[in-house]
DNA sequence: TATAAACCTTCCCACCACTGGAAGGTCAAG
DNA sequence: CTTGACCTTCCAGTGGTGGGAAGGTTTATA
């Protein structure tokens, strides 16, 4: 099987593939004697295990644990647990994050009266109103 | 002022404070002749506002439009608010998202015994058990 | 058998918002 | 005048893609 087929049946481009091959997650495939990488069926399910697991937010790293564990039969669940779990609370961090954020903004938005009046709570806070002082570091997945 | 003392009283390093100027977020300052940027209170007002901006996770588009509001002395608050609600509508969808990728992972782990025994329904996922098959754009902030 | 087309290969560039570093110029204090 | 802190520009890399060029392979069809 091409690199195209396993794409479509896969969902992950061709040149996501070649990527991911490229940075060590996935194997390297053999080659027909032209030169074309050569994928069978479980190629197809390491990529779309791969897709899902980014749908789900996992980072390369993460995604490089799972799929070890995945391909070993003797694995315990344990770890798989785990690392589940530690991205289950990188989530519940961002989600925390994120909720600060839209309800401050909110909150100063609901003072904003929002007509053609140019007082505007939103950018005195912005401006430098000492009132509204608060340090975040921003940023931060996983 | 030379840019060290801007960044800081600001907050935002010099490197970016240089990157903002490249990109046209914030106006190109006088030259000491020297060739030394040289800036005002009021820039280092600026780039606390930025710094505070992006804190809050206001993309370089929405940061642009309120910065020239807060120039615009004849500002109506209307347009802030504008912004600012959709601002807060981007990151309810990005909590959103994100609660429902940590409930799904969340059950899944609770499912998972998480001993030595191999089976692990999040694993099973992963690979391609069809029953929880799910199409998700993934990926998206702001 | 020739040729077209669909596919593949590698390589490079661009994105975003930064960060780091190198090579060299400027400024203020000693 | 020297030192050292500060500044300047330029170049490169990040990560996960997308785009495209130049060229080789495979397959179908005329």
């Amino acid at each position: 099987m091409n690199i195209g087929e396993v794409a479509e049946q896969s969902g992950v481009p061709a040149k996501m593939i070649r990527y991911y091959e490229e940075t060590g997650l996935v194997r390297k495939p053999e080659r027909s004697p032209g030169g074309y990488r050569q994928y069978g069926e479980a190629d197809v399910h390491t990529m779309r295990f791969v897709r899902r697991a980014r749908d789900l937010g996992f980072s390369f790293e993460r995604i490089r644990e799972l799929l070890k564990l995945w391909s070993d039969r003797r694995r315990s669940s344990h770890e798989v647990k785990k690392i589940a779990l530690a991205h289950v609370a990188a989530l519940e961090a961002d989600i925390i994050k994120l909720t600060g954020l839209r309800d401050m903004l909110r909150h100063l938005a609901g003072k904003c009266h929002g007509d053609d009046r140019p007082d505007c709570p939103i950018l005195d806070n912005l401006g430098g109103n000492p009132a509204s002082e608060r340090r975040s570091n921003a940023s931060g997945r996983n």
